[in-house]
DNA sequence: GCAATCCTGTGATGGCCGTCACATCGTCCC
DNA sequence: GGGACGATGTGACGGCCATCACAGGATTGC
């Protein structure tokens, strides 16, 4: 993790991506991609960018923003690490960080992947407890820091800003038990699948034929952490799809190529 | 599972029990039983029985149960199942409930136990979304349902309500970090442990030299089906702490003899 | 009391998957 | 360019754990 690419960089115009820099808003939220549904009729899953900010009116936002202090992240710094106090939470300009849990004997599970626009850390903003996860830039990262306080100031002059809080985060609830049913019932090629959908959809670029290229440099690892399992037999896993040409690698890039399969495969 | 008893049936008085008959409240929010923080100062997890109707002032709450209907289920009987168009929720006045999530395959995964006193298929009332999973009764139960419309109305009135309901959310959500980390770190014992643990908070009875009695029957299923194990496992694993001397069976109910000894099985 | 049904205990088996150990390759930096 | 370091590929091994099978128990229903 040199020159601050931290694991996951980003693919600069060069034929592949769309060559917009920087980037559209873009975002993992992990736990918020059920790719099987046990019914036909699932909520929507939510987008990682229909965040508490989003669903206040644009000039409250403004304020918000205006009395936000700028951090700095280098890549593989961490931002904050579950158990540290929380005040308040990071809207993420430019950069990429890394939503997880950790072990105390080293794992590491990958709950989410933020670019620009997300927003981490608002539970802390909301309610003023503990950090419940760990984050850490993935690459270098700008963010503007927007106080508990601040927040509360904004939110006490126009309170039904909660009542919509209340349906994001009921959606958030939702789809954490679609979290659950995916690590008990999926084989490690299905987690594998959905953390690959996952990536596609959320930095995913569609490059013809329905090919789906994934902007963003992923190491075996990172996707391990997202699956839960050993680096090992995300090797494994790849290759077979590779060959099986469900999956492809270009530039160091990977790109799906049969997105059916795949979903085939992260079916329950 | 017959006579109504399904799988979860409620020890009477007998010595063993507290012989209060109905019991307590209780319940199980599996989710909400960090046994393990992954730091010192965690967040307080989430008691099931802080529920959203527990923020209203009470006459609110009682004007919402003036209208609500009476729902009845007799043991092994469904009440919803994920997908489920929702509009309401269910305050389980008498009875046990199970949620859980349900594979095609036909695994299940139970993610709470609902006592009296709990709240069932809240998320459905604050969004009107289908279900994201199951609820069967564990044995012959009364509930009262309360309908989304009813519940806009008195928070209509009362706008301030959704604020409390935030905190609650985001504590849940906390919560589901834990049961990640748990399901990604520990072992298939570890996992035992926290479910009995589980159960020894939520049906507990002390019963003298810090020995806990679970005062509900439990079959290795059950435990199976919270620690997402195979049933086999749960009973190796439990004669291994029966010698142990960490847990015993007395009449068919589980009794935590050294609860040290568990919370450090179940520690990550 | 007897049959049916569930729950429990236990062995055998096999496979998935984590761990270890390298070799290779690419990339970056000096 | 050469070394360092990280990422990747692959084999071997072993253990955990699911599955199957079946044999008692325990409970219940009749």
């Amino acid at each position: 993790m040199r020159n601050g690419s931290g694991g996951f960089s980003f693919v600069l115009a060069m034929g592949l991506g769309d060559g917009v820099y920087p980037p559209p808003p873009c975002a993992i939220l992990w736990s918020a991609r059920p790719h099987a549904a046990t019914k036909e009729a699932m909520a929507k899953p939510l987008s990682p960018l229909e965040n508490l900010l989003s669903v206040l009116p644009p000039e409250l936002a403004a304020t918000l923003f205006a009395t936000a202090r700028p951090h700095r992240l280098k890549a593989d710094q961490t931002l904050f690490t579950a158990g540290d106090p929380g005040d308040g939470c990071y809207r993420v300009e430019q950069g990429l960080l890394k939503v997880s849990v950790v072990s105390p004997s080293g794992g590491e599970r990958i709950l989410a992947i933020l670019g620009p626009g997300s927003l981490v850390g608002e539970f802390a903003m909301l309610d003023a407890q503990p950090r419940s996860a760990s984050v850490t830039a993935a690459r270098d990262s700008e963010l503007s820091f927007i106080s508990r306080k601040s927040f509360e100031g904004v939110a006490e002059s126009h309170p039904d800003v909660y009542r919509h809080i209340v349906a994001l985060l009921v959606r958030r609830l939702r789809d954490t038990n679609q979290v659950v049913a995916a690590m008990s019932f999926l084989s490690l090629k299905g987690r594998v699948a959905q953390a690959l959908l996952s990536l596609a959809e959320a930095f995913g670029n569609d490059v013809g034929s329905g090919r789906i290229l994934v902007k963003q440099k992923v190491t075996q690892s990172d996707l391990a952490a997202m699956a839960g399992i050993a680096r090992e037999n995300v090797s494994r896993i790849l290759n077979d799809w590779m060959r099986a040409k469900l999956v492809s690698r270009l530039a160091g890039y990977y790109c799906l190529e049969n997105r059916a399969a795949l979903e085939k495969e992260a079916a329950m």
